[in-house]
DNA sequence: ATTATCTATAGATCTATAGATAATGC
DNA sequence: ATTATCTATAGATCTATAGATAATGC
């Protein structure tokens, strides 16, 4: 029954990886210990020699989550020519609005996270930053502030988008929010201004 | 024990509010019928006579809330000789971030909702689309399509900054993000553009 | 000998139901 | 007689712990 500890340690990565997309498709309440381990193809009983608690894990899970999706913001706007429009076309697809599971877990646990204790708030708050930096590094601007009030705006219209779009059942309007946020993610990004 | 007809439906009514309030604040996985209940100075076997399940009464309870919210902004809308700015005032205040039992149930339940049945999730479409037709009747502009690009785009900023506003614990950055997202709302609604 | 994982279980809590109680409504 | 609400409970599930098992690591 024993693995070895570079078992037990892959083991351990398996668990929060399982966790960092169940809980984003099912709320942190919304998934058991029982469940979440079997999804690592192991059993409950093991739980508690790798995580002291179930917060323990929505931390460590909530980390895993924020850090890809940053990655992944990352390698959007590293990747092409033109970066703001490869994040766009990514984050307010029709694609990520159904990969709940692997999405942004802001979208996911956005809700869930302002309810949670501030141990499992860090990840994402932490995570908020980077993405803001991210913004910040791919718009050319001259920054006043650091964050900048843009990447504020941008990273809160995206979010906001792809959670109404995911409300809605109409299609026709779900992808509506998502094109009409695309179009004003450039207008903030260019700092169109009538002056 | 038994009550006027006049009064169960009054029990009915507030268990609806207390829910619309509980849910708000605790999310739909994270209070249970029995505190549900109390909240409204009954006990949790009464419930099945009222409501058919749960699902039932978050349905219930995510239409109250949403009906609730709309009121709110259609108050704000016509209160004041600048409408747009009277909703931003208070949706993007301090306060509205601090009052998530009775603030905005699309950010307080927005990722639950995703997660819900279909019967959940038509109230928050519901509401949703009365929030856009609240901003396009404040915005005087010429509309091409309703709901415009605008006001969804409006909404969808709304909601991501008080959502990030929320998990923050930086509280200068938390109140950045609501000052940036009132700023591009204004710029949003004024529809500046370069060329 | 140590320990990663397993089976088993405690104790709390959850949704839902059953039947008792006591007041309303005919 | 009807019925709104109560107490009590069934049965499932939840987090967490205890002790057994069997493989690793010294």
């Amino acid at each position: 029954m024993r693995v070895s500890r570079a078992q037990a340690e892959e083991n351990r990565e398996t668990v929060i990886n399982v966790a960092s997309r169940l809980f984003r498709e099912h709320g942190f309440d919304g998934i058991g210990l029982k469940d979440l381990m079997k999804g690592a193809g192991l059993t409950q009983g093991g739980f508690y020699k790798q995580f002291s608690s179930k917060d323990d894990l929505a931390v460590q899970a909530s980390r895993r989550a924020m850090e890809s999706a940053t990655r992944r913001w990352s390698a959007a706007a590293a990747d092409d020519s033109d970066p703001l429009e490869a994040v766009i076309k990514f984050y307010l697809s029709t694609d990520h609005r159904g990969e709940k599971a692997e999405g942004c877990p802001i979208v996911a646990l956005g809700s869930d996270a302002t309810r949670q204790s501030a141990e499992v708030k860090r990840p994402f708050e932490d995570g908020i930053r980077a993405h803001f930096e991210v913004l910040d590094e791919l718009m050319t601007d001259a920054k006043s502030s650091n964050p900048s009030g843009k990447a504020m705006a941008i990273l809160s219209l995206m979010v906001g988008a792809v959670t109404l779009s995911r409300i809605m059942d109409d299609e026709r309007l779900s992808q509506g929010i998502l094109d009409a946020a695309a179009g004003e993610v450039r207008r903030i990004a260019r700092g169109d201004s009538i002056a």
